[in-house]
DNA sequence: AGCCTCGGACAGTCAACATA
DNA sequence: ATGTTGACTGTCCGAGGCTA
């Protein structure tokens, strides 16, 4: 069974799925003037076809990362690596060189229908909907940062880290029933039947790369580059050696020393 | 509940091969 | 030279077991 705060890692479910249709809402808003509850929409309602979000991996997992066989990223130390305080063992695993000079028989022509690696045909089984629905717009996805999940890419020296936005549906207030935008009988064909409001997609807000941890001397915060996981880090993990610096996203972050004399 | 182990699916890489 | 293919290698999901 994985461990909670490895899913908190991972970032996978960041909010429990409801096993129906939420009874209550996140919050209320107004969209387009009208009072709205934001919702999070039910994972056993997304539209099938939608891609399960393709898993990235690292380029390089750490040395405990790989021992156990377990989510790495690309910072050093790596999320899990300070969670177990162990973040001075965190180092990049060495690859093994790639064997050359293998022979290869001769290539199957393609015919031309795409690739023809079976193996790595993730993209053709997510293409088609096996219930043969047609694709659906997307649904509202709202990104509120509190509710950010994890990110797309995260690489030191690369582009800040890119998140994901968790789905949500907006429905009006009770009062309003009556305003819903009702689903024809095609659209919702294993959709829920009840309404919501036209697909509509608000642009995510960027996500705010830095979090704040309480600095061991009790000394104020240190901001990191981290999502904002629900995992308490322990303290001793961060032991004191470190400095800060400023990063390239304008915040500050600690650097720990892998090694101390 | 949290941690550990580990089999195996999945993803990425890149050299061999094909072709323009 | 460039594109394609597929073998190879690494990552990590997810299930099961153990412990506190």
């Amino acid at each position: 069974m994985p461990s909670v705060e490895d899913k908190a890692l991972d970032g996978e479910e960041p909010l429990e799925p409801p096993s129906h249709m939420p009874t209550h809402a996140l919050h209320s808003a107004a969209f387009s003037g009208m009072p709205v509850h934001v919702y999070p929409f039910p994972h056993s309602l997304l539209p099938a076809q939608q891609p399960r979000s393709k898993r990235r991996q690292v380029k390089n997992a750490c040395t405990n990362c790989q021992k156990a066989c377990k989510k790495c990223d690309d910072a050093r130390p790596c999320l899990r690596c300070v969670k177990y305080g162990v973040s001075e063992e965190c180092v990049d695993s060495q690859r093994k060189e790639r064997k050359k000079g293998i022979k290869r028989g001769p290539y199957k022509k393609r015919d031309g229908k795409g690739r023809a690696c079976l193996k790595h045909g993730s993209a053709s089984r997510r293409s088609t909907d096996p219930r043969g629905l047609p694709p659906r717009p997307a649904i509202l996805h709202l990104l509120a940062s509190t509710l950010s999940t994890r990110p797309l890419h995260s690489k030191q020296g690369d582009s800040p880290p890119v998140y994901s936005a968790q789905p949500y549906f907006l429905a009006p207030v009770p009062h309003m029933q009556g305003q819903l935008h009702t689903v024809s009988e095609d659209e919702s064909q294993g959709y829920s039947p009840e309404g919501f409001y036209q697909p509509t997609v608000i642009t995510p807000m960027p996500y705010h790369p830095h979090y704040s941890i309480p600095r061991p001397d009790g000394e104020g915060t240190i901001q990191s580059h981290y999502p904002m996981y629900s995992t308490v880090y322990p303290k001793e993990t961060m032991g004191g050696q470190g400095e800060m610096i400023n990063n390239r996203n304008g915040g500050q972050e600690l650097v720990v020393n892998s090694k101390q004399d």
